[in-house]
DNA sequence: TCTCTGCTTAGAGGA
């Protein structure tokens, strides 16, 4: 086991050579002493590219790598052998080698599993893979069981509960509680079974055979480990074990298995978990025979268990009247290097294909395609997309232009994947250090207590130093004793992260707190001494779900207005919804009588919620079951409010305890408890609210809807719009493309462009603008509207326009100093921007701040906006009573004051200054007063920074 | 050196 006592990176040599490759030979069977054998020359430029190109041969299987291998792909050899010749050196790959495509990208256990039975399959995956079937929940809730099991619990009580836990996946099946149960006892008895005699194996002692009636067989902790989380640096390769028992890896399957072998892909799983056994195994090898002074020379290969297990535990449940084999669950194989390497040459495929994401055909395997289940699914995907496929293609092909959006996309979300990859990789190329002042980790923890739950999970307690991190309550991540990678680690929950609960007093009898209090659940205990983010990509898998269901399942008449092919059509409705503000109601006569989309139009203050709130209500008057989706969390919630103020509250919320607002929850669809009811609550909800990456979820996709109606469409993806409004027959998208866009990590430019921007631009009359703003007075909103609402932004009544500062109750103008007391000032503090952040402008906006609070502004009626994180944490320090927050996170708020450091210096240099959209969200965050304080000779750099500072001045 | 929210995780099975 890996002990806390052996701090510090992985010891061994894993990387020899490492870099990008330059040139693949072709491969060539030559005649050596052993026989004729085949070899490919792979040239790579090693440290990182930084070195001499280097030559290195690749014998026998390894040339399939070699087959797969492109110039421009990162490779790392490990082991080679080296040999001196004609003053040169020169490396080869043979048995006891290995070598590694694009290390970095993480590939999954899963998707290993999935590529060994059909190249095609592991593509289908991550096309479609949301659907709700029984036999995956029952999966699910008997993996649970187990691993309840594995901790000691109760059978009874934790069937039970995990059965509760599945609710309403198992409601929207249409099944009950006790059904399910019976199914799932049946597997819990086998698995049982198999640990009572494993004890008693193990156990050698006669007393044991005399206990083995009773329920007591809790497995010995040093044994077991359930769920493990593994993740590989030197393979590239992440993935949960089921178990691990004694260093060995336990493969739970609920199908049935009645052939004496286990199924290849399977045996495949279970030893892709060996392998990263071994990784970890010899790392504390080499550890220990370090701190022994030996040296460290123990290869993962060697370090790795010799034999997995696959328990089948549907085997005790077959009839066995009518069913002949092997009905024994448990079957164990043995793992040699032959079936080590077969898992890394598999992986390597996996990633050679992500690299320039190509599209898996199913020839690249010796699958046979009639006994295969996904074959119909397959054909159809490749007819629909006209992919060249093993199986064949049915149907006809989508358009051309549908095809062409579908690459288009499909690379676009595998971009964004590669991306999440890297910020897996981070975990080991940064340090703890770096990672924290990435605000990617929360490390130097000191572990405080842990303690069992009824559940069997732990609970375990650290206390912070209180630093400032990304990670928040509700968040999964990678809780360990101080190395995630390499150290005990686990995934966790996080339940707490804030000033310690309980206070305690000092020697001089002052109460002081205990520190910052960080709490996490986790299936097994450790010393929780760093928290790290732990990327996901389901997020991707989502977008990439959206796009398959918007392109291949939807009918060609709701496609043909997104692709142009026809305009959108409108029935005429007289009805008059909202009298007092002309562009508002027809907003919502243009949503009410779209019989493809409308486009809603809202800038800053407009009532863009209000008028949504008012749709929604129109629509369900007229009998629409209607969707309310957004991006994020807030925004859903903030929809929910305004129907709420609107007095009507027939909605259901789906979404995470975390995700939803506090004071929302009473609408939060549980979604543990008797499925019927859960499932119920679902299915008759009039109005259902989610974020998109909800709508892409499994308990979404089976509802379907008359009218989507998206709020800040113009912060999502069109593949994450796609997300809801493929759930329903029309939709509306309210939002506003002058605003910020979507967040994407990846460079690519498909992804940014939102569909609601796209739409409006494609089709004007389909879009009403919301044009009278109740935020702004009069000359604030002037270098917004004219700069981005080609001037057609205006207040909507007098008394928004000529709001003055002094308004405020107690707020007196003589007590403002003379150059703040104009709507809008600038002020030039003459700082220098030093990394990202400005000292002297922070300082500079501290005293613009004091100024109005001296006026008699309370701290709550001020904001102050930065664009770099780093100033944000400036100001804070300076300003802790008064919200500090980046542009991106102002969005959506406004206060009376707003104060706006713009940090750069000299010049206007920087991504973050590029997209003009930023400053029209903090301009006009500000109903009131607006302070901009930057540099002038910085911000005159830019034509239209320049005219901001002329306005302000002015 | 740029901004950053989503999501129960990942994996659950069928001839």
């Amino acid at each position: 086991m890996t002990d806390s006592v052996f701090p510090g990176p992985a010891l061994t040599q894993a990387v020899q050579l490492r870099g990008p490759v330059v040139e693949v030979s072709d491969p060539k069977t030559v005649n050596t002493q052993y026989g004729e054998s085949d070899l490919c020359e792979v040239t790579l430029r090693p440290d990182r590219g930084a070195g001499v190109p280097t030559t290195v041969t690749l014998w026998g299987k390894w040339t399939e790598t070699a087959d797969v291998l492109e110039p421009g792909m990162e490779l790392a050899v490990y082991d080679p052998d080296e040999r001196q010749y004609q003053g040169e050196t020169q490396y080869s790959v043979g048995s006891d080698a290995t070598v590694v495509v694009e290390p970095d990208f993480l590939v999954d256990v899963t998707d290993v599993r999935a590529w060994v039975q059909c190249p095609r399959m592991y593509y289908l995956r991550k096309l479609d893979g949301a659907d709700l079937a029984y036999p995956l929940v029952k999966g699910t809730v008997v993996h649970e069981v187990f691993g309840d099991l594995l901790r000691g619990r109760d059978v009874e009580a934790a069937i039970d509960d995990q059965i509760e836990a599945a609710g309403l996946d198992i409601g929207l099946l249409g099944r009950e509680a006790d059904e399910v149960a019976g199914d799932v006892r049946d597997h819990a008895k086998a698995i049982e079974g198999w640990l009572q005699q494993g004890t008693l194996t193990d156990e050698d002692s006669a007393a044991t055979a005399a206990d083995s009636s009773e329920r007591d067989f809790s497995p010995a902790e040093s044994d077991w480990r359930s769920e493990m989380t593994l993740i590989s640096e030197r393979y590239g390769m992440k993935g949960r074990a089921d178990a691990v028992r004694r260093g060995m890896p336990v493969e739970l399957k609920t199908g049935k298995n009645t052939k004496r072998e286990p199924r290849f892909q399977d045996k495949i799983q279970a030893t892709a978990y060996a392998l990263m056994l071994g990784e970890r195994a010899a790392n504390s090898l080499d550890a220990s025979a370090v701190m022994a002074g030996d040296g460290g020379t123990t290869t993962p290969i060697e370090a790795a268990p010799d034999t997995g297990t696959l328990l089948y535990t549907k085997n005790a449940a077959v009839d066995r009247s009518e069913e002949s084999g092997d009905l024994s669950p448990a079957k164990e194989f043995s793992i040699g290097s032959g079936l080590l390497n077969y898992v890394i040459r598999t992986r390597n495929a996996i990633a050679a294909m992500e690299h320039d994401t190509g599209v898996p055909t199913g020839y690249e395997a010796n699958t046979k395609c009639e006994y295969c289940f996904e074959q119909d699914t397959c054909m159809a995907v490749s007819g629909r997309l006209d992919q060249e496929s093993k199986a064949g293609q049915v149907g006809v092909a989508i358009p051309e232009a549908e095809r062409d959006y579908f690459e288009r996309f499909y690379t676009a979300i595998e971009a964004e994947r590669r991306a999440v990859h890297r910020e897996y990789a981070k975990l080991w190329e940064q340090t703890a250090e770096e990672r924290a002042a990435d605000d990617r980790a929360l490390v130097d923890l000191e572990p405080v207590g842990r303690t069992e739950l009824d559940s069997g999970r732990w609970e375990l307690r650290a206390r912070g130093t209180g630093a400032v991190s990304k990670i928040r309550e509700g968040d999964l991540v990678m809780a360990s004793d101080g190395d995630p990678v390499t150290g005990d680690a686990e995934l966790a929950r996080v339940e707490r992260i804030g000033e310690a609960r309980s206070a305690s007093e000092d020697a001089n009898g002052e109460t002081v707190s205990s520190g910052e209090e960080i709490v996490v659940t986790a299936d097994e205990p450790l010393d929780l001494r760093r928290l790290d983010i732990y990327p996901s990509e389901l997020t991707t898998d989502r977008l990439q779900n959206a796009l398959h269901d918007a392109l291949l399942t939807q009918p060609p008449e709701q496609k043909d207005v997104l692709f142009g092919r026809r305009d959108p059509e409108f029935e005429t409705v007289a009805e008059t919804f909202i009298d007092n503000n002309e562009a508002q109601n027809e907003a919502v006569q243009l949503a009410v009588g779209a019989e493809d989309f409308a486009l809603v139009h809202g800038p800053p203050g407009t009532g863009k919620t209000y008028t949504l709130a008012r749709m929604v209500r129109a629509l369900v008057d007229r009998g629409d079951r209607v969707l309310l989706s957004a991006f994020t969390n807030r925004a859903v919630d903030n929809a929910i409010e305004a129907l709420e103020e609107q007095g009507f509250t027939d909605i259901v919320r789906v979404g995470t305890e975390s995700g939803v607002r506090e004071d929302m929850q009473n609408y939060r669809l549980e979604q543990s408890g008797d499925p019927g009811e859960c499932a119920a609550t679902l299915q008759n909800a009039q109005v259902v609210a989610a974020t998109t990456a909800t709508c892409g979820g499994t308990a979404m996709q089976s509802q379907s809807f008359d009218v989507a109606v998206v709020d800040e469409a113009g912060q999502l993806t069109e593949p994450g719009t796609l997300a809801a409004t493929t759930l329903a027959d029309r939709f509306a998208l309210v939002g506003d493309h002058q605003q910020l866009p979507p967040v994407v990590q990846s460079e690519d430019a498909t992804l940014s462009t939102s569909l609601f921007q796209r739409l409006i631009e494609t089709h004007p009359d389909a879009g009403v603008m919301l044009d009278r703003q109740y935020r702004m007075a009069q000359h604030i909103q002037a270098f917004a509207s004219r700069e981005f609402y080609d001037g057609q932004l205006r207040p909507a009544t007098g008394e928004v326009a000529g709001q003055r500062i002094d308004d405020l109750p107690g707020v007196s103008m003589d007590a403002l100093p003379e150059h703040l007391r104009d709507r809008v000032s600038f002020v030039d503090p003459g700082g220098t921007q030093t990394g990202n952040t400005n000292p002297v402008e922070a300082d500079a906006v501290a005293e613009v701040v004091a100024a109005y609070r001296e006026a008699g502004v309370p701290a709550a009626d001020v904001g102050v906006i930065a664009p770099f994180r780093a100033q944000v944490a400036e100001l804070d320090r300076r300003l802790p009573d008064v919200a500090v927050d980046t542009v991106d996170r102002f969005q959506g708020s406004s206060k009376e004051v707003i104060v706006v450091s713009f940090v750069a210096t000299e010049t206007l240099e920087g991504p973050i200054f590029e997209d003009y959209r930023r400053i029209n969200v903090a301009m006009t965050r500000a109903k009131k007063a607006l302070v901009l304080v930057g540099d002038a000779d910085a911000l005159g750099t830019d034509e239209v920074y320049g005219r901001l500072v002329e306005w302000a001045e002015s």
